[in-house]
DNA sequence: GAGTTTACGTCAGTCTTGTTGACATTCCAA
DNA sequence: TTGGAATGTCAACAAGACTGACGTAAACTC
């Protein structure tokens, strides 16, 4: 199972990028990459006082306006109460608005407001800038692979999630 | 600076791939297969009383045995005492083992004891398998790629780090 | 129409993991 | 040799995740 060398058995096609070695240095630049991927809005979040879990609700709601309340915890993953608490901070500080359904009374239905979508916007050129540089200096075919590869890595549901956002039109 | 159409002012080059729109992919391709990434190991964690941040540690001291705690606080970003309670919690349980430093008595040198390795084993093997089975299914192309957008993406400071670990001889 | 399910909110309590502040020990250099 | 810098530990606190229990309103089902 830790055997380095399971893929040079395969002889024919050249397996030596599977290699316990090339896999941990994958998962090592994963984890530095991240860090990277999400410093620059940490840092604008740290000085009101807003965490990271208040930029993945306003990213998404910003992305899926009228979203309901269930829709954002499938996509975020996290349970309601946790959800709640940072739902409720950003609807009391007049960022996020919470609108009944029409036809469906027991819904929520998610907006941004117009300081809302400053911050959203704020938040997200300095994510993008830094997104923008990478994907800048690596070059198109390295993007492409970029996205294979993170597609290939999430759990079914993820991609089903991601999949549907992604094919969403504003 | 949130115009999409920047991109393909640059006549020429096809700079498609750093639209807005693309960009957006990218980060929301990134927060999704982080989740994934990380979802195995959290799972054979969570059974026992730890969390991702044991996870990381003993990651890291598997992978340059005999670091010193400031070492593994600045690869690992975070504060000398968060680190503390995490490794106190490793040695308190056997898995990770304390020296005192030959040439400078303040240092401690870190090493996994038996029971470290078993469960860095168990941990890492979770995470290569999602990895190996999102590299194989991407192709040895899109691992480059990925790799590159990667390191495009980390601060100078971590790609220091991940420069100077990659390159270790164990 | 009564009973059940769904959607949402909230209160309370716990855990992990990050933070600052205070402190002990050790090393080193003026 | 003494004062400052470096290394690591202890204590207290905050953010953000979790579970469990409960309440309300609306929708659905039989």
């Amino acid at each position: 199972m830790t055997d380095g060398r399971t893929a040079q058995v395969h002889s024919g096609e050249n397996l030596l990028f599977l290699t316990d070695e090339q896999l941990r240095q994958g998962i090592e630049a994963m984890f530095f990459a991240y860090r990277g991927f999400t410093a620059d809005p940490d840092r604008i979040l740290a000085d009101m006082s807003y965490g990271r879990a208040h930029h993945r609700a306003i990213h998404f709601i910003n992305r899926a306006p009228g979203t309901t309340v269930n829709n954002l915890l499938a996509i975020l993953g996290v349970t309601k109460q946790s959800l709640n608490r940072v739902l409720r901070t950003l609807i009391a500080d007049g960022l996020v608005e919470s609108r009944v359904g029409n036809l469906d009374k027991r819904e929520r239905h998610l907006y941004l407001t117009e300081a809302g979508h400053e911050l959203e916007a704020q938040l997200s050129d300095a994510q993008r800038a830094r997104m923008r540089a990478a994907f800048r200096d690596a070059g198109p075919e390295a993007v492409a692979g970029f996205r294979r590869v993170l597609e290939a890595m999430m759990d079914a549901d993820m991609r089903r999630a991601y999949t549907r956002l992604r094919d969403t039109v504003g």
